[in-house]
DNA sequence: GGTTTCATGTAGACAGCGTGAACTTTGACA
DNA sequence: TGTCAAAGTTCACGCTGTCTACATGAAACC
């Protein structure tokens, strides 16, 4: 199998698998976890249910793939944050600021896409993922967290022997933040929201570092 | 319906409601969300699947007794860790090892009851608990964190112009670390994780109080 | 005490689900 | 052109949540 005219579309899709993929992922999004359902997935890809099984093992194998769609959009989201940092606070550290904002992604990411989060590290989530490793295919997300609290240390803002397993405390605090917001435990107000998330970053860094750091660096 | 001989066992359950909320907990607990059923919940009762439908709207106002349940166990955990705190560490106040205690605890159950604790934090979970008011039902931990947050101010670690927003900041620290730890995110062996918890909960009293207290305090 | 009432149970039915088995189509290659 | 395997299909099964109708029996009223 290599061509396919994809205009007949008779019998062979051509590309079943990420159309499932894509499908499942829209389906989760819009209707929940617990509603989601292969049959639909088929459906809506126009094919019958039982031509997923030529692709997927069953149907929690399906919603792995989703779920691993998911980390990479997560890490891409991720990523152009940082990039593409916006504002910056007087008497902060640029190398804060960016911190900042990998944490302020992974919350917003939470946000836009609660259902798909919730997947992905709920059942069938990233505990399940294939080769009984599971931090393997986070690391995308974790090496941007990483190189984040590294640009700390290197701006003298986090000590170094602080720095040792600053991901998974770092991480800790905004997964819980997203997972809290997303059952309605953070002020619901958008900009009370807002807020509590700018508190809860500076409180991240503090605790990290030891204290808040300034610009004016001791030395 | 008042009195129930409870040894004749016929037609009549007597306590139904209360049975098939006992046995969803069990299913959930080790069996998993996914794979929980009404039919089974009922079976195990011994009692015909629509007899539910006579305590429960349907199969997620069941789970969502299961959640309150849980809530309530969560609540006597958190409570009885702080009325017996035991050890204490060196130049460590004691109102900060009680507040730790407190996240130790919330931990501790989520690792002891995973499913239950994924199921209250998770679709079907606390954000869909009566009333439209999420928080309410959750009065109990939250209580119990934020006496644990005023002793920290009553002791002088924590400054009264960081109390405000506190109980947020400090369980999305622990929620956020318990979430990971059950996705198998936090390191594997019994005594690293431990060790890890240890490390996060005094980075949440660095981040709480701006710096990490001791006994000889300043003033 | 007999009758009525009604909360609480049962039985049966239905569509939709995940999934296994067997059959069909079709593009690629000898 | 004939063959083959990959990628679809259809049929079937048991299980699920939930609807409708019916059965039971403890309690309330005369």
């Amino acid at each position: 199998m290599e061509r396919m005219p994809s205009a007949r579309r008779a019998y062979h899709h051509g590309d079943l698998r990420n159309a499932l993929v894509t499908a499942a992922v829209r389906l989760i999004e819009d209707g929940g976890t617990a509603t989601f359902s292969l049959r639909e997935a088929a459906r809506d890809v126009g094919v019958s249910a039982n031509a997923a099984y030529r692709h997927f093992d069953d149907k929690s194998d399906l919603m792995t793939a989703a779920v691993l769609d998911g980390v990479g959009r997560l890490a891409a989201h991720m990523r152009q944050a940082t990039a593409t940092v916006t504002g910056r606070r007087r008497h902060v550290p640029a190398s804060v600021t960016r911190f900042q904002a990998v944490g302020r992604a992974y919350v917003s990411f939470a946000l836009a896409h609660p259902e798909l989060f919730r997947l992905m590290f709920g059942e069938c989530g990233v505990c399940r993922l294939p080769e009984e490793r599971a931090g393997v295919d986070l690391d995308s997300p974790w090496t941007i967290l990483s190189a984040a609290l590294d640009a700390l240390v290197d701006d003298g803002v986090l000590p170094p022997e602080r720095r040792p397993g600053a991901e998974l405390r770092a991480w800790s605090v905004v997964h819980g933040f997203a997972s809290l917001a997303l059952d309605g435990l953070v002020p619901a107000s958008r900009g009370d929201a807002d807020e509590a998330l700018t508190a809860l970053l500076d409180f991240t860094v503090t605790g990290l570092c030891g204290t808040m750091p300034e610009t004016r660096r001791r030395s």
